[in-house]
DNA sequence: TTGAGACCATACGCTAACGTATGGGTGGCG
DNA sequence: CGCCACCCATACGTTAGCGTATGGTCTCAA
């Protein structure tokens, strides 16, 4: 059978996750799919065209971070955990470690994981203003929380799902209350 | 005159804050100490050991983890407080992210900065015992204390060393209150 | 059947690195 | 003076990558 386009790109993604953006090598990719560049370049322009699909995969995942994700009636708290459970449970720690590291480096890149993050950012500060917080305590907690989620993906990866669930309960908690 | 070890040193270490780990390149370094690598490798092992030599001067820069540093005269807060304080005026933000980055892929430097980092751990712990938590409490706080801590890291460079300062203090008096 | 487009193999050129081998210069010391 | 140790330059071998050029095969439709 002959190879799509996502193949390469779900190869990738799965690198991303352990060796990180410089980990994504074409030759690599193309021995693991048990084909030759040819078959990369006739997929992509480039290294960076597929690069960039990892990106744009990520950001399209986060789906806890479009508007009605989290429905209405819950309580202000709830919504937020309910955001940061979807994160963790999602199993793309690796990988948002990869892009959010490669953001580091990468102007454009980091333009982009921004503009995403500061939406979520905005969500956090709303709901902590309905929580009762008034604006500038309701923007230091959103910000805190940031932080906590960040920190997520530094920490080495020791830690199981479960565990990193509960803690993250805990934590969160801790910044609600 | 002649190029000492720890020009190689000095020079590593910039690029280390501005390029990361992957961007300490010798014949780069040679270029900018107006020399060839014959000088490197005689002065050096090899690359390696000029990677390691950056952990080396990160981790002995630390000298806020090290008991003593804060006077046990001061209220707990303010002794949290004066590592936070610390560890931004340092002015070592770019080389801590790199190699807290690299960390990610190398398990023998996460374990050392680990080892460094829960030193640190450990005494947030105590001072928020200090500061009438309980056990429980105050080792969730000081977790998320070393979250905020890391994500320090992250967030692109924008903001200068005032504004991260005050920024830190907002969220330090959060953390505390 | 034949032509075109999709998909890939092969082969090539090129670059940036690492590390080694080897010899040259230079200063101090016996 | 001569020698050794320090410090470096030069040249070489090697590898991993990227990207390109070119041609081959297979399928499907006219």
């Amino acid at each position: 059978m002959s190879i799509s386009r996502d193949d390469w790109i779900d190869a990738a993604w799965n690198v991303l996750g352990e060796a990180g953006v410089e980990g994504i090598r074409v030759e690599q990719l193309a021995r693991k799919l048990s084909v030759t560049k040819g078959s990369f370049y006739w997929h992509f322009k480039n290294r960076q065209g597929l690069v960039d699909a990892m990106i744009e995969r990520w950001l399209g995942m986060r789906e806890e971070d479009r508007p009605g994700f989290v429905s209405a009636a819950e309580e202000p708290g709830e919504r937020i955990w309910k955001v940061i459970e979807r994160g963790i449970t999602r199993g793309t720690r690796g990988q948002a470690a990869a892009l959010r590291l490669w953001a580091q480096r990468n102007p454009e890149v980091a333009e982009k994981i921004d503009a995403a993050d500061s939406i979520r950012r905005q969500f956090f500060v709303d709901q902590f203003k309905e929580l009762g917080h008034d604006d500038d305590t309701a923007e230091i907690r959103a910000e805190v929380y940031m932080s906590v989620i960040s920190a997520e993906f530094l920490h080495s990866g020791s830690r199981d799902k479960a565990d990193r669930l509960s803690l993250a309960r805990r934590k969160h908690e801790m910044l609600i209350g």
